[in-house]
DNA sequence: CCTTAATGTTTACGCTGTCAATATTTTAGT
DNA sequence: ACTAAAATATTGACAGCGTAAACATTAAGG
């Protein structure tokens, strides 16, 4: 007998799938804002559900951001792996590897950002984090040193090509995202192509032509 | 006469220098935490000054923290002008730029991560952050068109060269600072070298080499 | 000297994260 | 099936935040 009555009209006094609700509804804020309009309250009432309720599913803040940078690193990490067998030529796989990684960003920005800032949670606390993280960068890893043993490849420590190829991705992604280039392309070569795709595309294809001279 | 007195013992009722004050503690703030820990009213108490004075100097912590912009992007702008006069070789002024582009980063992590972080202000309404962050790219820029117009260079888009040259120095900057790259190191070839120095010395000269084959 | 602009204060509002105490429902153990 | 415990949700409260409105004090200029 149900002698209480749901705040928002809800049938049970128990929400039944509370947790992926709210990182659903997080993702969802995100892909028009920014991590400011992200909060606990905000969440919760998107469910439906009291202030404190996301508190049952989540320590504090800090354990729903670790959520959603998990999700993220995941959903990025296996879309780049999916590349490790459906292309061959490592140097082609590379450029498909970088580009990957860029329209992720370009993509969900908000998510991104989360995925990569450092002092948003604590990664001791969150260890699993590691292990989905290592995902994507053993991908990049791994094709680095194919295309070094590659016959012609120019003679460089793999560990800084491997450093060098996520490095330039990584910033290409963030230079991007926060159109600092737009703004630089204004009276520059790119103007006429206009679309980020293209800038994507020649920046990974630079560098993957890099390691071969 | 004075029949006024200040809350935290001030000696006038105007502080004075309160503009320059705010911006300064806010440096400070930046310097042992990140932005979370960056409020008004904090910055009010540390002037010992009441919550709401800040506002006759910033319209909103928006305008504060473009103020914050602006004085990193001057300072980094400044610095890497400064190599333009005393470093001759194109190849070599291109690593010492990007070397001092991401120890930068490495000294004012937070700083950093305000100047780059496109969302925190609006950049139609704070135009004086343009010229400013042109500065340092303009440095890259011309370096790198220096280097492809050396003899036995490689025959490349100048502006891909650009962008993948600011794409590298900026992911090396927020990899480092978010540590990510130390996680990765844990078994890897950096690991007997062990500083950060050193990595960015390898991958900005990586890069600049790579613009000669 | 007196008006006005610049600068600082007080008070107040709604938002946030989070804690403590409480209520309801589900689950497990007998 | 009954009951104790665990899981889940609620209410109420507190401090900190950004910021708006109304007011106070001081500095500057004609």
């Amino acid at each position: 007998m149900n002698k209480w009555c749901c705040p928002q009209g809800r049938k049970s006094y128990h929400h039944g799938n509370l947790r992926e609700t709210l990182v659903q509804s997080a993702l969802e804020i995100l892909q028009e804002g920014t991590l400011a309009d992200l909060s606990l309250r905000a969440l919760a009432r998107k469910a439906g559900v009291s202030q404190t309720a996301p508190y049952r599913h989540f320590e504090d803040k800090e354990a729903l951001i670790a959520a959603l940078k998990q999700d993220g690193l995941k959903k990025l990490g296996d879309g780049m792996q999916v590349l490790m067998g459906t292309v061959k030529d490592p140097l082609v796989r590379l450029q498909k590897l970088g580009m990957r990684y860029v329209e992720f960003a370009d993509k969900y920005p908000a998510h991104f950002k989360i995925m990569f800032e450092y002092d948003l949670c604590d990664y001791q606390k969150y260890t699993e984090l590691h292990e989905v993280s290592d995902i994507g960068f053993q991908c990049l890893q791994t094709t680095v040193n194919e295309c070094l043993a590659l016959p012609g490849a120019r003679k460089i420590d793999p560990a800084v090509a491997q450093f060098t190829a996520w490095s330039m991705v990584h910033g290409l992604s963030v230079l991007l995202m926060n159109q600092s280039m737009i703004e630089h392309m204004k009276e520059g070569h790119f103007v006429d192509l206009g679309d980020r795709n293209r800038i994507i595309e020649q920046v990974t294809k630079f560098f993957s032509d890099s390691l071969v001279g």
